[in-house]
DNA sequence: AACTAATCGAGACGGTACGTCAGGTCTTTTT
DNA sequence: AAAAAGACCTGACGTACCGTCTCGATTAGTT
């Protein structure tokens, strides 16, 4: 029933995927993504280039899988007890694997590909964004259930929120990491939660408004351009 | 005293300069970064390959420089009265940059770049990125001045904020933009503001557990859509 | 056995061959060796530049080749029933191939090349230059069945004897053509053939004394260093 | 009459004529004609290359003159007391001379330019070409005086013939040393010399026929190859 | 002694060609 | 049919020289 119709001819190696997707991440760890070429991953592989092209339309391609395996293998959540914990293991485990040198190029790279893409971003979501995602969906599921979030009643108010949550997350990591290109450690990971844990509660709790901030009683007199 | 030394020869030409940071951002406009030649930069500036070369080392130095102008000319904090209000206009106003077709892939594709590249990393740190964190130190400063957020007390605790905040609100909004592919408008630069005014009240309180998140009793009555 | 090993892979295009070394010549007879370039050549024979350059390894071995067939094709050494009538028609063949507009420049340009490059030299030498030598030698064997030279006694002499020959009339024509810059004419010939003619005779005769020069009777009474 | 209405403003430096000059032969004979460049040659006279162009069109022009010096130097016209002698004589030194590294290459290398460069060609022919043809007639007044050679009787029949005779040995040495790449020791330059003396006396006594050459009674059993 | 005009060094400039490299396709033989 | 091998076209790369063009700084000769 699934198999495909058994064609004629010489069936596709198997082995060879496998060989190129590792010899595609040895060339990313290697090269980095600007002068990884396709050549020297089929060479790598020892595979032909032709090969490399029957299966893949291109190197875009050809990397956004090899790096979405990587993310497979790494993303899980398991569950620490405490909104907190989950939400900084999960920020550390991300780092990590941003860290990787295959990995750290090739998904800048890969993104600004897809920026004139479409059917590439597409990709890209699919395989490497999307599935960690469900960290978060995963993640505020425990929540509620160990009462420290309340439960959703919207479902579509509930995938944006999600979403929302997801783009602060991922968005914020990557940015520490690629651009400010700082690292990034336990203690930044506990402000950041800090910072998250606060804001979720607010924004499950649906206040539009900003907190009472602690009265701030008279810091004005503080001169301008302390920055 | 400040004159730099008049060294001898044929000076460079000032008009050179501007033609050439013009025409790339021109050319990436038209073709993106992955189409951007430096051949095709010349031809547009009216100048000689050579003449590229002898400013910038290659194709990404040119670019920072050609989108870190376009960054100076569109990022500027105005006084909207509240803190909120200050987030929602930043977010909105960076992501409207984001969203001009020579900064989209230029930026990304250059911090990609910038991964195996500790020096580009650096130019762009200071030609783009460092600028837009004034935003956010001016926008605190605004804040505490209204008495919305404590003064600093701890320099480097709030140098490390002012750091955090900078990825979070960076951070999300590219990831949004760039990765989920989703439009950054009103209503998400509202939630993500909510959230991030919790988040920021509780780190300025320094305030490193926990909320009491609203006992979370009696979110239900809260309407969808909410976030 | 004389197969030479039939490889793997797409065999080099004979057809390209072909049209390379006929571009070659077009651009050498409109340009002229100096205003040659290799990108012009690949684009008139329809080709890429790396085609070109997977085949001869610069300018100088490309050309040498393209000129290389000219000289093959027109030189042939007919009987023209005497020894004097052979040497004047192989000096005005040569002077007419030698006026062809691909050749006159071209073979200087390679000859000079050659100084500083011995590979070159040798390919010059086995393409173009030895293969004139044989109508040295096909002439002289007729003229000693005709009678007209005496037969070789020692190969050693006579192989020197004919590179001697090769270079007086080879070298004669050459100078009077790209050096003087003077006609290779009927009479010009006859003159040239005629010193040589008497120069051969003594030659071979193994005559290595001054002729007796027609007494010279008595000018001996002009002072010398009259110049 | 012969000062060039002396000119205000600052006068050229014989220095750096001096300099350049030696400089370009320098340079030819490091690097050769093909690499041998403006820049390096201005470079190696402590000059500015606008220096040069000043004074020279280009290249060719320059070179032309820095080898002119050399070919004067080292050209002379000793007498030895017998025609045989003198050419004997005139050959090695013309040999030696192209053997120089200097001039080997570079003399080629311009005719070669002169191909396409009238102007050139005649430069060449002035500054280095007729100086020697001065030693063909040098010689033959000798010759001459000492009774080796006839009287002229038509002047321009003599013209020609000096032509013939010049083209003759500075053709053959130099297609011996350049082309063939052999070498110009004293064997071939007596061999040279008995070709050339027989010729000389048949073309001086206006014989236009064969010579009778030693009968060469029966060599026609003689079985081809021998060459 | 001041003026003038050409030269000098330095080096940037617009060009042209270089020879190389990667991307992707196509053709051949082998499996 | 798919695979390995490798030639092929395309197009950009970054470099090297070309010959020209500013510059500011020297030099004579002229006023």
């Amino acid at each position: 029933m699934s198999t495909p119709a058994r064609r004629t001819g010489r069936p596709r190696s198997a082995e060879a995927d496998r060989a190129i997707l590792g010899a595609t991440r040895a060339a990313l760890v290697e090269l980095g993504w600007g002068k990884l070429t396709m050549g020297d991953v089929a060479a790598r592989a020892g595979v032909a280039k032709t090969t490399l092209y029957r299966r893949w339309a291109g190197k875009n391609e050809l990397v956004v899988d090899a790096v979405a395996a990587v993310f497979d293998e790494h993303l899980e959540a398991a569950d620490h007890g405490s909104l907190r914990a989950d939400i900084e293991d999960v920020v550390v485990r991300f780092a990590t694997l941003l860290e990787r040198p295959e990995t750290k190029t090739a998904l800048m790279a890969v993104v600004s590909e897809a920026t004139h893409d479409e059917a590439l971003g597409a990709r890209v979501r699919s395989a490497i964004v999307d599935r960690q995602k469900r960290l978060v969906l995963v993640g505020r599921e425990r929540a509620q259930l160990r009462g420290e979030l309340p439960p959703e009643e919207d479902p579509a108010a509930a995938a944006r929120n999600a979403d929302l949550i997801f783009d602060v997350i991922a968005g914020s990591v990557v940015h520490r990491l690629l651009v400010s290109a700082e690292p990034v450690d336990r203690e930044w990971a506990r402000s950041f939660a800090t910072v998250l844990l606060h804001g979720l509660a607010a924004a499950s709790s649906g206040t539009g408004t900003a907190p009472a901030p602690e009265p701030a009683r008279e810091h004005r007199q503080k001169p301008a351009g302390s920055v």
